[in-house]
DNA sequence: CTATCTAGGGTTATATTGTAACCTTTAGGA
DNA sequence: TCCTAAAGGTTACAATATAACCCTAGATAG
């Protein structure tokens, strides 16, 4: 791992604010976060097993399993349901939701604030939205150019 | 099969779109087309599959799931990402995106158009978005009020 | 009319994603 | 030190989805 390395920082910075909640980051889950932060594109449940178990760090499925639904739990990482996949939460660490864009060449995800139009218009007749998944799919800027 | 079935007419309506566009609509798709639109909540594929099985009308999952893709392509069926469950659209039949409410207890799902503003967002960057998923899960009014 | 082509679907096997249930370890507090 | 609760290990399996290949009926061309 590099030395300033921004997706430690980011870990780093998320871990902290855990731990004032007096939720624990464990080494397994810190492994975990520390993958997410680190990979360029959303990551599948099982290429981190895979990952994991190559480093010693992890046994079976239902112990990342367990890691992730943590994670998202406490808004330091998102499940992209048009992925089936996991990215870490690149903004204030705290449980949120969000608009996600993916790109479908190279995997970039950018996480941006749900328009308030949006929840306005999920809130019409009394509909109690509980949870948001918005998502974008599509291409990024960079691989429009390098498509042409 | 009753009489005067709107499930029945939408599915009419809908598979005269179709043949207009030269696609056709075979037996079996037609059977999955008409479970989508009699079925008061989103349906999985292997419920279709078992179902179908049952009335001796489907052989395998593949069946079900091509029929599924091209119901979807043609916009006469949504995939909900969050349920993996497939719903009838219920609006005009064409290709199109929208926001889907989807209560956790009564499973009634409601489509509506998706806001402009999101679009907006998801083209910000010049990011272009080929699809989008927009899903509120929660609780309709009808069953806010029977958990009181 | 016959040969060919194609869309749709049958069939088998397998990949991928996600959980249930139960047991063991460990960190912290009484 | 002993107890407890949270975390994780382990096994087995459920649920969702697809690859690859084959077969048939109906359209199309010659
Ligand atoms: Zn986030
Ligand atoms: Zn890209
Ligand atoms: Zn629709
Ligand atoms: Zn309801």
């Amino acid at each position: 791992m590099p030395e300033n390395c921004n997706a430690c920082e980011r870990s780093e910075t998320a871990s902290e604010a855990l731990s004032e909640r007096g939720a624990r980051l464990t080494d397994l889950r810190r492994d975990v976060l520390q993958t997410l932060h680190h990979s360029p594109k959303p990551v599948g449940a099982y290429e981190l097993f895979d990952q994991l178990k190559e480093a010693g760090k992890a046994s079976a499925p239902p112990a990342v399993y367990r890691v992730l639904d943590f994670l998202v739990e406490q808004g330091l990482a998102h499940k992209l349901q048009s992925l089936s996949a996991y990215t870490a939460c690149k903004s204030t660490p705290h449980a949120h939701e969000a608009f996600f864009r993916i790109c479908r060449e190279c995997g970039q995800v950018t996480e941006t604030a749900v328009p308030a139009s949006l929840k306005d218009v999920a809130a019409q007749d009394e509909f109690i939205a509980e949870h948001l998944v918005v998502e974008a799919l599509g291409l990024c800027r960079e691989c429009q150019e390098s498509t042409l």
